[in-house]
DNA sequence: GCTCTTTCTTGACGTGGATCATGGCAAGGA
DNA sequence: TCCTTGCCATGATCCACGTCAAGAAAGAGC
């Protein structure tokens, strides 16, 4: 995300600040995004003195693995991570990928162990939030309880969609949905809507959306080709958004 | 549900009682799977008052559909539900299949309205739980806040395990893998894991899978020739578990 | 700067599973 | 008993996408 420089006035400053380990969440770019909205500023307060600020991560570095107990739920603050789960014979599925703001590790909550993998996809930091801690705060808080739950409501809401996308859509259809997908997110981070950075490889792209990587890429310079976009190895441009929404069949 | 016969002595009178209408969270014999679990006796009671119990549903009837205002919660008390999401041109994801216990709408919290079309594969009833209601009791009640988050990290993590299904399996796996999921969640209702009816159609189960409907025709066919199971039409028996673990391969 | 490695692109070819088409069977209605 | 309707089975055919192979770029390490 820090590669990206079409940021609009609102957030200019985001970079700057989101790589900056001791600043407290009412002074946070992502504030609007993030956790503690619709909490009250006590209880804000109290909620800052649990947060561990991560250092950053490298690329491919883990965040947390698989079956491993879960001790932590994690917030992006910069960069972006992957999540992936494994077949016993070693067939990954890359789940999801996250940018700031967004949560990681809700589907442990429920066994108290990590259900996937975790990795960052490109230089990145995490706000961390002790899963102890928060089932105190919890309980005193409800608000916080209901900005889990609304999260949760509408991860769970994004993979039916993405059921709907690995079921029954083509392969130009899966491309498309997904450029449109990374878009929109850009889009309520301030950053632009048509020229993003694609933090995560080829692979990643055609393992999350159930294609092989030959297709994706062919996939690019087709697209490219109809002057649906630009793409030159990580940085994308959408240049027709409305043929891309038609594409996506949603 | 109600045409299993297969049942615990634990369980033996849950056909009677599931379509009581007027038996109270306490009496009831899916207690130990939903919702209630790990609340106080008062706030059970306290509960109790908000929940309705419904008719009976008949096969195809919709319980709730896309984009209408979300207004309750609802858990499967008998018979069973299918949800489906619908693209603009009409395509269906079947999305999942819920049995006694389960809960439906979870994904619709986030924007209070359905995310899916939900509706009765047979006969069946639910438990209703107006969203209002449950908020206000939430904040009073955090073990209920604990629960829904609880169900929906679940649910989540489910859906993390349908996307490997449908972006990394073979036809073989996909089927392989949900008969058995369809076992565990029988057993744990107490349920013979081995012999149970199939409410759904081989096109729900098809759709679902991200298959056709040939192909699972062709896959029960084959199945049945290799002694891995039983079929004939709805009733299944599942003779080789152990073949069906690996086949799966999880 | 240069090598080594990884990632990406592009072409040629093969295949798993979709699609199309036909027929069987069970339930319901007259 | 016949007809209709819905659901399921199964064979024949086809195609979207995967697999294989071979370069081309692009980083990573020195």
């Amino acid at each position: 995300m820090a590669q990206l420089d079409n940021v609009t006035p609102l957030f200019k400053d985001l970079a700057k600040i989101e790589h900056d380990q001791n600043v407290a969440c009412h002074d946070c770019s992502l504030y609007r995004l993030c956790l503690p909205l619709g909490l009250h500023n006590s209880d804000l307060v109290k909620l800052d003195t649990i947060i561990k600020r991560s250092n950053n991560y490298k690329r491919n570095q883990p965040l947390f693995s698989a079956d491993k107990q879960f001790l932590s739920l994690f917030v992006v603050r910069s960069g972006s991570f992957k999540t992936t789960i494994t077949a016993n014979d070693g067939r990954e599925q890359v789940t999801g990928f996250y940018f700031p703001g967004e949560f990681i590790g809700l589907d442990a909550i429920h066994q108290n162990v990590y259900q996937s993998n975790a990795e960052a996809l490109e230089t990145s930091s995490v706000c961390e939030l002790p899963s102890e801690q928060m089932q105190e705060f919890g309980k005193e808080m409800p608000q916080l309880q209901i900005q889990l739950l609304t999260r949760l409501s509408k991860e769970l809401s994004n993979y039916k969609g993405l059921m709907l996308l690995l079921g029954k859509k083509t392969a130009d259809e899966k491309l498309a949905s997904f450029l449109l997908s990374l878009s929109k997110r850009f889009q309520v981070r301030g950053f632009s809507a048509t020229n993003f950075h694609l933090s995560m490889s080829r692979g990643d792209i055609a393992n999350h959306l159930g294609l092989a990587v030959e297709t994706v890429s062919r996939l690019f310079s087709r697209f490219q080709d109809d002057q649906l976009i630009n793409i030159a190895g990580k940085s994308i441009s959408l240049r027709d958004m409305e043929k891309l929404e038609v594409l996506c069949g949603e």
